[in-house]
DNA sequence: TGTACATCAGTGAACGCGCGTTCACTGATGTAC
DNA sequence: TGTACATCAGTGAACGCGCGTTCACTGATGTAC
């Protein structure tokens, strides 16, 4: 069959974002090909049409789409106002929601030892990486500190910090002590950050 | 063959270890049985004399090795006088050595992510649970704090935040922004949690 | 304008490999008599 | 004390399954003439 012009770039496009979702939840390992393009209703061989491999895609997600991840959660921080940023930012970080919702969360907090396990010229850790560092540019603004450096370092620091916080939160097993995990590290990193 | 008395049970205890070993390095899904006894000079299928499957090795690991991994670092730091002993810990929990030797080091930095993917019942999970909660035991009294409450609930914090750093600095591809991660992390957390 | 051919996203069977697990077997030593 | 049998940690071939990847094929539409 002949598709429609942008009918090709359409797919692949859906072949990411479903991808980058199944990546979060269950890793790269626990991915498989055939149910993702299954969920899409297409078969495994269209997919090398459009990736040349599987590491090729999980590149491509974190170059193309987990860009996108962090936007969203910052995005509504832009909506309060200045002085209230940061905590709504670490509010939203360290929510129950994304706690529980890792498909959609964040890829630091679901991939980053993953990632330290492949080769360190793989494609996905140079993605990985300009990710950080566009990350560290949208969040330092909201930090109190005198240089432009200090804020920087300061949200490094809580970026991976808060990533590692939500990672053992969604391993515990006992609800009760998710929460407080939770909430103690929101007031911890708030009261830190504030002069 | 009919072995010495505590032969077995000394074949398990080094089937152990180098499952800890394999397992942070490689995540659960990288360390395959075959490579982890042929290591040992033994081969597949003696494997099942002790474990009655990979799964069942990976919650021992944490049940009965990984509780060790973390007296370690802690065994060094009770060395040094009672007021330098959170910086001597976070120093060495966010050191270059630490942060190179993923095989040696903390379990929560290297598999924390992976853990939360298995389902919620799992040995593993709970055998993560209760070694996270004697390190909060011990890391607690080294922290400021007017309750014992609130000293764990800054030892969770610290440790999960640590971890996550830890994580984070593993997968960056450049040299220099590792160290100037873990640097500045140092720095951050010793003044948070000094009064 | 109509016909023949080229294109190419997607199909689905098949291949190959890794890996967890099983199982019949081994053989040195312990135990029963 | 000597002999026959039981034990059981470890062997290595084999099984089965999941999964990444390949490949000959399809067929609606675009293009050449």
């Amino acid at each position: 069959m002949r598709y429609p012009t942008g009918h090709k770039e359409e797919t692949r496009e859906r072949i990411l974002k479903a991808a980058s979702r199944r990546f979060r939840s269950r890793g790269s390992e626990g991915a498989a090909i055939d149910d993702l393009m299954r969920d899409l209703k297409l078969t495994r061989g269209g997919f090398y049409r459009h990736f040349a491999s599987k590491e090729e895609l999980f590149a491509a997600v974190f170059d193309e789409r987990l860009a996108e991840a962090s936007k969203r959660i910052l995005a509504s921080v832009e909506k309060v106002p200045q002085e209230g940023r940061l905590a709504a930012f670490i509010g939203a970080y360290l929510s129950l929601e994304h706690c529980e919702d890792a498909a959609d969360g964040c890829p630091v907090a679901a991939l980053a030892s993953e990632l330290a396990r492949r080769p360190a010229r793989s494609p996905a850790r140079a993605a990985f990486q300009r990710l950080l560092k566009e990350r560290v540019q949208r969040v330092a603004p909201l930090i109190p500190g005198d240089t432009e450096e200090e804020r920087a370092a300061k949200a490094r620091t809580l970026m991976s910090g808060m990533a590692g916080t939500l990672a053992v939160a969604r391993a515990l097993t006992d609800d009760q002590a998710r929460r407080k995990l939770l909430e103690d590290s929101k007031k911890f990193y708030l009261a830190a950050l504030q002069k």
